[in-house]
DNA sequence: TCGACTGTTGAGACGGCATCTCAAAAAGCC
DNA sequence: GGCTTTTTGAGATGCCGTCTCAACAGTCGA
């Protein structure tokens, strides 16, 4: 069984051999995002990864935050979400991969769910339509089971048309 | 056979009637984005519904557009789409309904498809999940066939990772 | 180890899209 | 028509993210 400790900075590893295989520099700054972005659990977006740094003693400005996490977004170990359309959360690549996302719409809480049924599906639906798939994005916005049970049953009927 | 003429006014009644159920004044800046909208095919955004309304000789602001955008969709006769998290689109809303997108990432052209089949995945994922879903987003971002075509082909290689 | 080269950073300006503010105008009701 | 209340327009504001450019700091060769 891997110690703990052996989990954590492996990511940071391969960010590094992802940068010099690039020719980029290994700085404090992505030093510090990378360890910071790997401490977190869950989604965290980059206001958050900004706070996060600045608590560690790490400050760095907003731009060295958005540059680096698209680094670490190219290099495979993090991925880009938009949720809502409003502002993008950062989660780790783990293992498993491949997954999508539920998103309460009073509470914020997010919620991961993998289906791959729907991966095969959409593989056959862009065979069908000549389409070169790149990414994808399948989102559930709507209510998590707390919320939906603190709602007022008939005040805002959410009508169950797909956008 | 239906006259085509009797099609379009159809969504201007239902919205005005929208607008009388919930107390809200029918004014000629509502009416004509009304028509502006249901006059236009496919997608459309924001600034073009602007832009066609200035054109129209009926001319409102932009704070006006997406205000009564809102009501739109609200009314249920307009779906609001963000595609590749950047600005809005609006459809409207067809009686076939429930289809997802297929965005080109070089041109821009997007296609619409139906897949039943994702449309059940997803209402089991949520009671799977106890998620109350109010909408689903499902979009896939890639070429389109002619744009694949024209790509260099081992340019910039398109990860299949799902985000 | 040192210096030079070149990528990286920070601060703040900037950009796109959308929303907010508030006085003036218009709709609806009597 | 007059009154009340909603809606509108113009522009400010906000949010999220990117860009700019001078100062800084890795990296590499000598």
């Amino acid at each position: 069984m891997p110690s703990q400790q052996s989990i954590r900075p492996r990511e940071e590893e391969q960010f590094l051999r992802f940068l010099r295989g690039r020719g980029l520099r290994v700085t404090a700054a992505r030093r510090a995002l990378c360890r910071e972005i790997f401490a977190q659990h869950g989604h965290i977006d980059a206001d958050q990864v900004h706070a996060a740094l600045a608590g560690a003693g790490h400050a760095v400005s907003r731009a060295t935050v958005y540059r680096n996490l698209d680094l670490l977004v190219e290099a495979g170990l993090v991925h880009k979400v938009r949720l809502g359309g409003h502002r993008a959360v950062f989660e780790h690549v783990h293992a498993g991969g491949d997954h999508d996302h539920m998103a309460c719409r009073r509470c914020g809480r997010i919620v991961e769910f993998v289906s791959p049924a729907i991966g095969a599906l959409l593989t056959e639906i862009c065979r069908a339509h000549a389409f070169d798939p790149g990414e994808s994005r399948l989102q559930i916005l709507g209510l998590c089971r707390a919320c939906a049970a603190s709602a007022r049953p008939a005040a805002l009927p959410l009508e169950a048309a797909r956008a």
